[in-house]
DNA sequence: ACCTGTCTAGACATTTATGTACAGTACTGA
DNA sequence: TCAGTACTGTACATAAATGTCTAGACAGGT
């Protein structure tokens, strides 16, 4: 267990906290966000975050107004980096389509660019909240356009870039949401085929062989 | 608003509740599958479906043990009939893959076959309880089998069949999950294309077709 | 040395949830 | 009719969660 987080007084590399300071605000934030991946919104309280930080429950309320400022804050992280990061990938230079979705795979590997957990999180609380529901929707179409342009952008007619988009968007959603944790060589071998399913073309060796060794190094610094 | 649940005391068909009965177990059980799909989990709480029912909360115990009944009670009804609902239509004969895609479609329209917005309740819920999560891990086993199984029928080769499985029933998921409520029509015309990319062949006009006005006369038999 | 601003702890009030005890109500069958 | 069965309601005990108030700890400026 080396991915609980870290907080600022953990942290050797961080300057010391002065003064009487057990915790910052942004201790809170993350913790409160590993919580809401983890165990979903309604387990973010006040009391449950603090007992993990060993701190009283009302130095919360000298951070935030409220549990829903502190909810309000968690959204917009949210949307101020996942539906970036996605759009980003899909616009990377590739010299063919395959390469392109390759580009896009990076996201499910790596979550600095795209943290599916948190996304399929706000999901969930999106059928609680109707200002989540409509923060969320929007976030979807943008997403789902920049994978259409991104079809288009190598030559697939309108209407099947818009069909191939929502295969690919929809199917990484599914695919992180049911949590098959298959064994990293076994779902390696696959992307040959899924990259074929998914554009109607066969891929290049190097592009399949690039994204798993980019896979597997990543996944080896990560002892999963 | 005509989706709101019927408690037995509202249907004129049933017989009528004989003593000082108000609400039955199945109510009970009814409204309690209505808050879990709409709300989650968390939300299904005695309190709030006896408020639903205008009855006092105390009632409520005496058709369950606790809180804890009431849910065990609701997973059983999810696991007799969602995973073998679908797996019935990936074994329906048909004379192609296409049709045979199109009658696994037959799930997203029709909830008596495949109540998908219950499956995804219970794939939150399964995020906070082990007992959910391996019930879950199991019936996704299940349902990739047979959907691997009904691709191999029509000569895939096995990784491909696989793959396709995997594409066709995480799509799905990701679909509902992302709740994109695109207008009928809209919906419906990519379905010939949909077939194309999950299957790799161009699917019969008689098939699309046949599906299409399944899809608009079930709808239509719900203001949708 | 003393104050001031920043942060934390502990005590209190309130709300909301679960579960229990017990009395009451309305049919049913002997 | 009268006892028994099958429920429902009121009241109570308890627990967990949010939010408020106040006293106090700690560093830095004057």
């Amino acid at each position: 267990m080396n991915t609980k987080p870290i907080l600022h007084r953990d942290d050797p590399t961080a300057e010391p906290l002065v003064g009487n300071i057990k915790v910052t605000r942004d201790d809170w934030l993350n913790v409160a966000m590993d919580v809401l991946v983890s165990d979903g919104v309604e387990q973010v309280k006040v009391l449950n975050l603090a007992e993990r930080m060993a701190v009283s429950r009302s130095s919360f309320y000298w951070y935030f107004k409220s549990r829903q400022d502190l909810l309000d804050a968690l959204l917009s992280k949210w949307q101020a980096t996942n539906t970036a990061g996605l759009i980003a990938q899909t616009e990377l230079p590739a010299e063919t389509i395959t390469g392109a979705v390759c580009n896009l795979f990076h996201c499910v590997v790596d979550p600095a660019l795209f943290d599916t957990a948190l996304d399929f999180a706000v999901r969930d609380w999106a059928r609680r909240s109707g200002k989540v529901r409509r923060m969320l929707d929007q976030s979807d179409t943008q997403r789902l356009n920049a994978l259409t342009d991104m079809f288009l952008r190598y030559g697939y007619p309108k209407v099947e870039a818009e069909t191939r988009a929502r295969v690919l968007y929809y199917m990484q959603i599914g695919y992180d949401l049911a949590q098959l944790y298959e064994p990293i060589n076994q779902r390696l071998s696959f992307v040959r085929h899924y990259l074929f399913v998914f554009t109607g073309v066969h891929p290049r060796d190097e592009e399949v062989e690039a994204f798993q060794s980019f896979a597997r190094a990543f996944w080896e610094g990560r002892q999963r």
